[in-house]
DNA sequence: GATGAATGAGGGTTCATTCAT
DNA sequence: GATGAATGAACCCTCATTCAT
C-alpha cells in the first residue's frame, strides 16, 4: 500500500515535517498545536512522536530543514563563477527574494531566538552548513579587493548580516511597520523600491572610497 | 496607605504593566503566563483584568508603552539642532544602543508581527507616535541634500528601516547567528565592531557619489 | 440631592431590586451576575450587599416582590363580587395574561424550584400571601356548588394548579415546544387559541356532569 | 480490558452522558460543574470534550437522550391498539408517572428554555422525534370523534400540552407550591389525588357536550 | 507502522464578596 | 450612603504526551 495515507514511512515523515513547518511558522513554537500538525499531515498524532520524539524535536527538524533549503538554494547561485560586483548583487537579490517568498523561515528563526537558540545549540548539522557560505562570501570579497573594487578588511559575516538584515527587518516586521508608517509595505511598488534600496545600500557600503 | 500591596491604583497598574512587559518579552505573547505576571507584579490575578481587560489588552498596553518609550528617548536626541552628518550618526548610534539595552522591545515586536499586527491595528496612539520621527528624519535628510552632503531622493522611511534593520537582525537573532557563524556575537568587541560597521554602512549609503 | 443617582435610599433600593429581577429572570439564579445588576441599577456593587446582604438575599427579595405583585393584581379582580362562572373565567384569563406579560415570574419560580425552594422556605411573608387566594377561590367554588353549577368536592388548590399549569407549561417551555412541534407558539393567533383552549378545559373540568 | 476505567469507548461515553444528565438536572446548565460530571463518570475531564466537544454539546446530548427516552417509552404504550378513551387515559397516566419518576427531564427542559432553546434549535434529531407523537395522538382523537365520544376539532398539540402541563407545573414547582399552599405536595396521598384530578380534567375536557 | 482513547497539569478568565476610604 | 480597588477560589477548556491494542 503506497497511497497517500498508507505505509510509506518516508512520505509520512515528510508530510509531518511540512505540516509542522507551516504550523510553527504561522503560530510560533509556543502557539503551534501538535493536534493541528497531525491533522494537517493526515497522520496519527502518535506518529509524530514516533518520528521526531517530541514537539521540540519536530521544531528542530523543521528548522534544520529550512536552513538546509536556503543554503542549498544559495549554492546554486554559483557565486564563485561570477565577477565580484555581479556576485554581490546576485546574493543581495537572492536573499531578499528568498525572505519574501519564504516568510516561514523568518518566523522560525524568530521563534528559535525567542527560546535563546536552545534547539539549534544541540544541532551539529546546522553549524556545518554555514561555513561554506562564509567561505564563499569571503572569497568574493577578496577577489573584489584585489581588483580594486571593494574596500579592504570587510568581514564577510558582518556583510552577510547586513545583506540579510536589510530585508529581514522590513519583511519580518511588515505588519507593525506598515501600521506605524501608514503605508502598505507589501504593495508591489513598495517591495520593488525596497529591493532597489537594499542593493544601493550594500553596494555603496562596499565600494572603495574615491 | 501607599505601600506595595495597598491602594495606589496607579502604582498597581504600573507594576502589572512592567511585569507583563518582561514576561511577554521573555516568552512571547503565547508563551507568557498570566499567573506569572500577577505574581511578579505582587498583584492579584484579577487585577490584571480589572485594569487591562484581557491578556491581549495587556499586551497592547505593553507594546504602546515601549513604543512611547523609544520615541520619547529619540526626541531627546534633538536631531534638529545638529549638523546633518552628526544628526545621522547620532540616530544610528542611539538606535543600536537602544536595541542592545532593550532587547524586550524587539521581542515584543516579533510577537506582534507573528500575530499579524492585530493589536497595533486597533491602536490609534501608536500610529500618531510615529509621524514626528519620519518628519524629523526627513528634515535632516533635506538639510544634508541642500548642503551637498547627501545624495538626493532618499526616502526617510527606507532609511530608518535600514538603520534599525542593521542592528535588529544582528541582535534579535543573536542566538542563531552566534551558533551558525561559530562566534559569540554578544562579546564586547563583537558589539563594538558591529556598531562601527553599521555606522559605516549607513553613512556610505547616504554619501553623495563623487 | 434627590436625582436619579443621588442619595435617595428607597429609590436606590428599588432600582437594585428591579435590575435584579430582570437579571434573575433572564439568566436564572446561577447565571445572574452581581456586576450586571449593579451596573444596570446604576449603583455601586457594595450597595447591593448593604441593602440585601447577599446574592441569595437579593433573589429572595425579588421573588417575594413578584409574588406580592401577582397576588395584589389578583385581589383587584374582586372575584367575590362576581357570579361563580364569571369569577372563574376571569381568574383563568387573568392568570394566562399575567404569565404572558410577566415571563420573568415563571423564570424566577423555575430557579427557585431548581434550588429546592430554599429561599422561599425561609420567608414567612410568602406563606401569608397565599391563604387569601385559596380562601377566595374556595368560596367561589362553594358558591358554584350551591348554585348547582359546579361539581362537588373540587379542591381549590388542585384547581388553581390546573389553571396556572395550563398556561405555565405552554409559556415557560415556549422555546422547546415551538421547536419540537414545529410551530411558533408565540404567534398572536397561537396565543389566542391557547387562551380559548384553557378556558374550555377549566370550565369543562368544573361543570357538573349532566 | 472492559472494566470501569478501561478502553470501552461506548461505555465511557455513556457514563459521561449519565453523569451529565444528573448534574444538569440537579444544578441547571449554568450551575452544572464539568469537574463533577467527570468525577462522577469516573472519567478524565478531557474525555468529556473528546466525546462531546463542549459543555453545551454535552447538554444537548443529554437533552436529546432524554427526549428519545420519553418518546420511546411512549411508543411502547401502543395507543393505536387501544380504544380511544382507554388510550387517552393511558397517555395521561403515563405522562404523569414519567414526570414523577424522571424529574431530571423537567429540569433539563427548564434549563433549555431559560437559554431560549438555543441547543435544541441546532438539533435535527429532536424535531424528527416528535411528529410521530402528534400523529398518533391525532389518530386517537379522530377515532374518538368518529365514535361520538370526543368533541370535534381538538388540536392534538393543544391537548398534549394540557396533559403534560397539568403534571409538569405541579411537579416542577413542587417546592414553591408546597410552601405557599402549606401542604406537602409530594406526600403519597397528594400525588394520588393529583393523578386522579388530572385524569378528570383531561377526560372532561374532551367529552362531547351532552 | 499505525491507531483511538486516555491523562493530569495548567491555560486564561470570571465569580461573589470585602476592604479602606 | 456610597465608592473604586482588591481578593482567592473556581470556572470551562486545552495542552503535550502516553497507553493499550
Amino acid at each position: 500500500m503506497v497511497n497517500s495515507r498508507g505505509r510509506d514511512p518516508e512520505r509520512t515523515r515528510q508530510r509531518i515535517l511540512d505540516a509542522a513547518t507551516e504550523e510553527f511558522a504561522r503560530h510560533g513554537l509556543g502557539g503551534a498545536r501538535v493536534d493541528r500538525i497531525a491533522t494537517r499531515a493526515g497522520a496519527n498524532k502518535r506518529m509524530l512522536y514516533y518520528y521526531f520524539g517530541s514537539k521540540d524535536g519536530l521544531f528542530l527538524a523543521a528548522l534544520e530543514d529550512r536552513y538546509a533549503h536556503i543554503r542549498s538554494a544559495e549554492r546554486e547561485l554559483e557565486l564563485e563563477h561570477l565577477a565580484p560586483v555581479r556576485a554581490l548583487e546576485r546574493l543581495v537579490k537572492f536573499t531578499w527574494d528568498y525572505f519574501l517568498e519564504h516568510p516561514e523561515f523568518m518566523t522560525l528563526l524568530n521563534s528559535e531566538n525567542l527560546h535563546k537558540g536552545r534547539h539549534v545549540a544541540r544541532s551539529r548539522r546546522v553549524r556545518e552548513m554555514h561555513s561554506p557560505l562564509v567561505e564563499t562570501l569571503g572569497r568574493v570579497l577578496r577577489r573584489g579587493e584585489r581588483a580594486g573594487l571593494f574596500r579592504k578588511g570587510v568581514d564577510p559575516v558582518q556583510l552577510y548580516i547586513s545583506i540579510a538584515g536589510e530585508g529581514y527587518f522590513y519583511l519580518s516586521n511588515r505588519y507593525t511597520l506598515s501600521q506605524i508608517f501608514g503605508r502598505d509595505l507589501m504593495a508591489p511598488r513598495a517591495l520593488a523600491a525596497r529591493s532597489r534600496h537594499i542593493a544601493d545600500v550594500i553596494v555603496n557600503a562596499l565600494r572603495r572610497p574615491a
